[in-house]
DNA sequence: GATATTCATAGGTTTTAGTTATGGAGATCA
DNA sequence: TGATCTCCATAACTAAAACCTATGAATATC
């Protein structure tokens, strides 16, 4: 009642051979076994394809066309096969990547080159935004990845410790400089924040134990480039993460004081749904943003 | 070990469902059962197509891309169905005929135009030569069907019969006119005759019961025109076929004599291949003909 | 007339596909 | 929190499909 692939084969096979035994051969079945699948095509189409003269088997009219238009099928089909070996082997061939503001740019550059060396064919799509917009879109398998801070508590994601970086005071340039700074006395200061949504705000705050609201009268900057502009201007200060250092103290009136041991931290990881099977190649993604962070050596598991 | 085009028919239904219940439902089968065939063509593949969540079901980028590769094979065996739902139905559509040169030119432009009437789409090809090489190319697959003076003997080949027709004697206009003519009294007369390997002459031949050798001295023409013409030239005299009558007498001074009964005549009728699958087909294109030949009334059996 | 070639058919076996029953893991709800 | 529900996977068994060997019929060949 139903074409099979099978069929298609048996009968480009005889259609090739024009002799039912040679073409049961090729295909590695008794004649007998073709001679009925053979007839069975014939009966699920309701058309003729051979002609059986007691000496000479012909296609018919419609079996030519039959062949024309099957061969192209099974040709298909064995592309489908190539395709899978191909597939098989290969690695990434499109990374949707997503990664949280306050790393993406001191990270992105770095990780770009590495990863293209790594995988030259490799189609990289980047996504910039808060956490929990890339643990969405993770989730809706419109990400394949994400770069952000961890830990994320959500049972389909799978994290990986990346590095963990500390958190440094930038100061206005006025200020006493260089000498490290205990957590405790940041309290006393006017503390600018990023805006609400990211994940940086919310450490600064943890880390310094102050009042979550409002510590910079309102003041929230957009951009970790924006806070330290701020502090330059003299109207506060605000902690960046290291990696943030060169970049976005380069043209800007502030120093900068690392805390004394303890000093606040977070962890960055890469993480990706469970049930990707992808997964054997994110870790190696993991890897290849570790070097590229060039902090492999910091690499300590989340909490 | 092989893919199926089950298998590709229940992926498209699982891709487009994301979902195994309802997919299956779709396949009419069970929910294990189409569970297994995708698990089996993934391990066929040897690539994960899906990505099984807790609560969703996707499509992983490897899967998308075989998407856009089964489903235009699974469209081509659909299109091939409804080609074989068209042929099942559809009647001639390449008619390769062979026609011997004595009856093409009188009977094909009638049978032209009755069979684009029968079957506008059909492709005529036609191919006019001696009987030998007609049931060559009958018997090598090259011809369909011919129209042939009957019988042929040859067992491969069905034959039926379409029309008989009367031979007429062609005399110069000199000759005393239309009185009807004795066979015997053929043998006093120079008799004109096709060149070897025409039926015709040979029919002539028996029918005039002369000697074989040369009855003409070796004027023999390459087609009835011309051998009515050598008649107007007062060469000899000839026998043509009653349907050659108005053609070939119209511009030439001769004068046609019929025979006393009962008068030679021979039997024309349509071969093919006994084993080819369109025999149906081709009993009405004998049907065609014979009304082509506007003679249907005179149809006897061959001996 | 005997033999060989070639395809079709028949009976029985193996392989494949399908069914129902069941299990487990994660959501959902009281 | 435990009970229930949804959803897919697995297992054991059954039905269907595909295949093989043996054999037959028709024709060509010696």
């Amino acid at each position: 009642m139903n074409i099979t692939l099978r069929q298609l084969r048996y009968f480009k096979a005889l259609a090739e051979d024009l002799h039912f035994g040679r073409a049961a051969d090729r295909c590695a079945i008794s004649q007998p076994a073709l001679s009925v699948q053979i007839r069975e095509l014939e009966e699920n189409l309701g058309v003729e394809l051979f002609e059986r003269q007691p000496r000479a088997l012909r296609l018919t009219q419609r079996g030519e066309e039959f062949a024309e238009r099957a061969n192209p099928i099974l040709q298909a089909v064995d592309e489908l096969g190539d395709w899978a070996q191909t597939a098989r082997g290969r690695g990434l061939s499109l990374l949707r990547l997503g990664i949280i503001p306050t790393i993406a740019p001191y990270l992105l550059p770095n990780f770009i080159s590495a990863l293209t060396e790594a995988h030259p064919k490799v189609d990289l799509h980047v996504r910039e935004t808060v956490t929990p917009r890339l643990v969405d879109e993770l989730l809706d398998g419109q990400l394949d990845a994400a770069i952000v801070a961890l830990p994320l508590d959500e049972p389909a994601l799978v994290e990986t410790p990346l590095f963990t970086e500390e958190m440094v005071l930038i100061r206005p340039n006025t200020d006493q400089n260089a000498t490290p700074v205990q957590l405790d006395t940041l309290a006393s200061m006017r503390l600018l924040l990023l805006e609400e949504g990211h994940c940086f705000r919310d450490q600064a705050i943890s880390f310094c134990n102050i009042n979550p609201n409002r510590p910079g009268g309102g003041l929230d900057g957009s951009s970790l480039g924006t806070l330290v502009q701020m502090v330059g201007a003299g109207i506060g200060v605000t902690l960046i993460p290291e990696m943030a250092i060169d970049v976005e103290t380069r043209s800007a009136p502030v120093c900068i004081n690392r805390f004394d041991a303890p000093a606040p931290q977070r962890s960055i990881g890469l993480a990706w749904r469970a049930s990707n099977p992808m997964g054997e190649m994110l870790n190696e993604l993991a890897d290849i943003v570790q070097k590229a962070a060039g902090r492999g050596e910091d690499q300590q598991p989340a909490a």
